[in-house]
RNA sequence: UGGGCUAUCGCCAAGCGGUAAGGCACAGGACUUUGACUCCUGCAUUCGUUGGUUCGAAUCCAACUAGCCCAGCCA
C-alpha cells in the first residue's frame, strides 16, 4: 500500500510528497480490507450555540475527506436534548456550513428524525435482556456508579424480567411517569474500568417541546446510544469526533453490534483545535458579549465563524490553514501566525492594492499647480495584470501617513524628512523642504517640491530613491472609519485570571480610526468586500456597520513589516 | 489513585527498524514603485527520561516522568 500520495508538480517533473494523517491512513486499511466501500462522514453539531473555528476544523476535516475518497458528508444535527436546543441555532449553523463551502450531500439531516427507530432499537435491547428499566434517582446512580477507583454497585432493578421493563418503558413514552423518575439503563458492567460502561442511561424522561418534534416525546435517547443508531441510519463509515470520546468507543460498538447493524460505523477520535491565547470557551464568549466587552458573537476579534466572515477571513484561508495545522492526536494549541499567513497569502493575488492614510498628515506639492487634479493610471495589483487598472486622482494637496515623516530621522529611515527626496507610490518623487508646526510644536503640515521628470511609468532612471510612500489626494478623498484589531487577549497575562476566571483583555484590542482617508475608488464598496490597503494590510467593508456614505473597514490582518523604529 | 490517550525544533507536523520531510515563526542576504511579495541561506548529531533487544532504534521491549480526558438522567 502506498503511504504516500505524489501529487502532479506544476513543473514537469516536479513532485510534491504529502503525507496522509492517521485518519487517512486507517480508512486506506478500511478500504484495502473491503470493510468500506463508500466512505461517508458527518458533522454532527448539537444546535446549542454558535459554531466556532473548532468546529471549522471538524467541517473541513469531514467534507474534506468525503471528496478525497469520492464519499458521501452528511450534515446531521444531534438534537436529542431539547433542553438545550434552539431553532435559531439550526439556520446559523447551516448557514456557515455553506460558508464554508462544505457542501452536505442530500438534505440536512436530524438525529430527532430518527426517534421511532431509536425507540425500536430500545425495545430490541430489552428483550436481549442488554436494558432495563431503572427507578433509581440520579444521585442514586451516582452513588452506584463507583467512582475512578472504586468498582460501581449493581441497580436493585437490574433484574427485572423482559416483560416488565418492556411495560415499564412503553408507559415511559406513554407519559406516565414524571420527569427523572425513571430511565432505560444498557445493561453492561458495573465493576468496568470505563465508567461509560457501567450501566449507562439510554434513555431518559423529559416533559420538554421539541424544536423539530414537538411534543410527540416525553423521552429523549442519550448521546452514547443514539449517536452510533444515527451514524448507522445513515450509512456513515468513519465517525469522526474529538478526544474526550475516546473512552465512549467500547460503548458506541456496544450498541452498534447489540442492536445488531451490518456493516457498522467505525468512531476515530482526533485531537481538538487550539488557538494559543484565543478565547473559544462559549460561556466566556457570552460574558464578553454581556458585558458589552466584545460587540455581539459576531465581533470581528472572536474566533466564531461568524466573527471570522464578518473579520474578513476567507473559507479559503480557513481551508488552508486547517491543511496546514494537520490532523492528530495530540493536544496542541496552533499560533495566530499561521493563520494570519494563511489569509495574506489568500487575498495578495486576489484583491486590488489601494491606497488609504489612516494616521492623516497634509503634504504640500508647492511647485505643483493650485486646482489641478491629474488622473494617474494605478494597476490594481502589480503582481496580477488580470486586477486590470484604474485612475487616481493627484493634486497638489495630499495626505500621507503621519509616520512616514520625521522631523529628525534615526538611521535607516527612508521615508520623508527635509532634505529628503522620496516617491509618491504611482506619482512623482518629492523632496521635503519644509515644516510647518502648531503653537505646541506639532507638525501639521509638511511641504514638498515634485520633479515632473520622475512620474511612475515614465521610465525615469535619472536616480533612485530609498522610500515609497503612499498618498491620498484631499480634494476627492473619501473620508472613512477603520477599525484596527489586536487580540482581543492580554498575551503577556494569558487567556484567563486566575483569580476570578475571567478572561483577561487587552486594552488595545480594538483602535477605531474615525477619519482616514482614502482614494475615490472605494465609492459603491458593499460589506464584505476586501482590498489591500497598501503598506497598511488587508482590510474588509464591515457588513454590520459601514454604509455607502459612511464606509466601515475592518483590518484582516497587516502586512507583515520588518521596519522597527529604533528606540 | 482505576481506565483511556498523548509526548519529534519557539508553534504545528511527517516518520511505521536502515541512520530526523515539510509548513509557520525567526535570523541573514538578493531583488523591489508596498521596509510587502518573490528568491536564496541558516535554523533538532537528535526524537520526554533511563535501561534493554539489534550490525543498526524516534521507530521494538521494560520501567519511569509529564500533560490531556472520564465519576451528566449534557453533547
Amino acid at each position: 500500500m502506498e503511504k504516500e500520495e505524489i501529487r502532479a508538480g506544476e513543473a514537469a517533473g516536479e513532485k510534491e510528497v504529502v503525507s496522509r494523517n492517521f485518519i487517512e491512513l486507517e480508512i486506506d486499511k478500511d478500504i484495502a480490507e473491503g470493510k468500506t466501500q463508500v466512505v461517508c462522514t458527518r458533522f454532527p453539531p448539537e444546535p446549542n450555540g454558535y459554531l466556532h473555528i473548532g468546529h471549522a476544523k471538524s467541517i473541513l476535516l469531514n467534507y474534506g475527506l468525503a471528496q478525497e475518497y469520492g464519499g458521501k458528508f452528511n450534515l446531521r444535527f444531534d438534537d436529542t436534548n431539547p433542553t438545550k436546543e434552539k431553532t435559531e441555532f439550526v439556520q446559523s449553523i447551516i448557514s456557515d456550513v455553506e460558508w464554508l463551502g462544505a457542501h452536505y450531500d442530500g438534505e440536512v439531516k436530524f438525529a430527532s428524525n430518527y426517534f421511532e427507530e431509536m425507540y425500536e432499537a430500545a425495545v430490541t435491547l430489552i428483550k436481549k435482556g442488554k436494558a432495563y428499566v431503572c427507578d433509581l434517582t440520579a444521585e442514586q446512580i451516582r452513588e452506584y456508579r463507583g467512582t475512578l477507583t472504586e468498582p460501581g454497585k449493581e441497580s436493585p432493578y437490574r433484574n427485572r424480567s423482559v416483560e416488565e421493563n418492556l411495560k415499564l418503558f412503553e408507559e415511559m413514552k406513554n407519559g406516565v411517569y414524571p420527569d427523572g423518575s425513571k430511565t432505560l439503563r444498557a445493561k453492561i458492567d458495573m465493576a468496568s474500568p470505563n465508567i461509560n460502561m457501567r450501566d449507562p442511561v439510554i434513555y431518559r424522561v423529559a416533559r420538554m417541546t421539541h424544536h423539530n418534534t414537538g411534543d410527540t416525546w416525553c423521552i429523549y435517547p442519550m448521546y452514547d446510544f443514539a449517536h452510533p443508531i444515527e451514524d448507522a441510519i445513515e450509512g456513515v463509515t468513519h465517525s469522526i469526533c474529538t478526544l474526550e470520546f475516546e473512552d465512549h468507543r467500547p460503548l458506541y460498538n456496544w450498541v452498534v453490534e447489540e442492536v445488531g447493524y451490518e456493516n457498522p460505523p467505525r468512531q476515530i477520535e482526533f485531537a481538538k483545535l487550539y488557538l494559543t491565547n484565543v478565547v473559544t470557551g462559549k460561556r466566556y464568549i457570552k460574558r464578553l458579549v454581556e458585558q458589552g466587552i466584545v460587540d455581539g458573537w459576531d465581533d470581528p476579534r472572536l474566533v466564531t465563524i461568524a466573527a471570522l466572515r464578518r473579520r474578513g477571513y476567507t473559507p479559503e484561508a480557513l481551508r488552508k490553514f486547517m491543511e496546514l495545522v494537520g490532523v492528530s492526536k495530540s493536544n496542541s494549541s496552533v499560533d495566530y501566525a499561521m493563520l494570519d499567513y494563511c489569509i495574506r497569502e489568500d487575498l495578495k493575488m486576489k484583491k486590488p492594492r489601494m491606497m488609504a492614510v489612516l494616521h492623516p498628515l497634509k503634504l504640500v506639492i508647492d511647485n505643483y499647480p493650485e486646482g489641478q487634479i491629474e488622473y494617474l493610471d494605478v494597476p490594481n495589483n502589480q503582481e496580477n495584470e488580470a486586477l486590470g487598472t484604474r485612475k487616481v486622482p493627484f493634486s497638489r494637496n495630499l495626505y500621507i501617513e503621519a509616520e512616514d515623516f520625521m522631523e529628525v530621522p534615526p538611521k535607516k529611515y527612508f521615508r520623508l524628512y527635509p532634505g529628503n527626496e522620496v516617491r509618491l507610490m504611482s506619482a512623482y518623487f518629492v523632496t521635503c523642504t519644509d515644516v510647518v508646526k502648531d503653537e505646541n510644536g506639532n507638525v501639521v503640515e509638511v511641504h514638498c517640491t515634485y520633479d515632473p521628470e520622475t512620474k511612475s511609468g515614465s521610465g525615469f532612471t535619472g536616480r533612485k530613491v530609498k522610500g515609497t510612500i503612499h498618498w491620498v489626494a484631499c480634494e476627492t478623498a473619501v473620508e472613512a472609519q477603520v477599525r484596527l484589531y489586536e487580540n482581543l487577549v492580554d498575551e503577556e497575562k494569558g487567556v484567563y485570571n486566575k483569580e476570578d476566571g475571567s478572561v483577561n483583555v487587552n486594552p488595545n484590542s480594538l483602535t477605531v480610526l474615525d477619519h482616514c482617508y482614502l482614494e475615490p475608488s472605494f465609492e459603491g464598496a458593499v460589506g464584505g468586500d476586501s482590498y489591500q490597503f497598501v503598506r497598511n494590510g488587508f482590510f474588509c467593508i464591515d457588513s454590520k456597520d459601514s454604509r455607502p456614505d459612511a464606509l466601515v473597514f475592518n483590518r484582516i490582518v497587516a502586512l507583515k513589516s520588518s521596519f522597527k523604529l529604533p528606540k
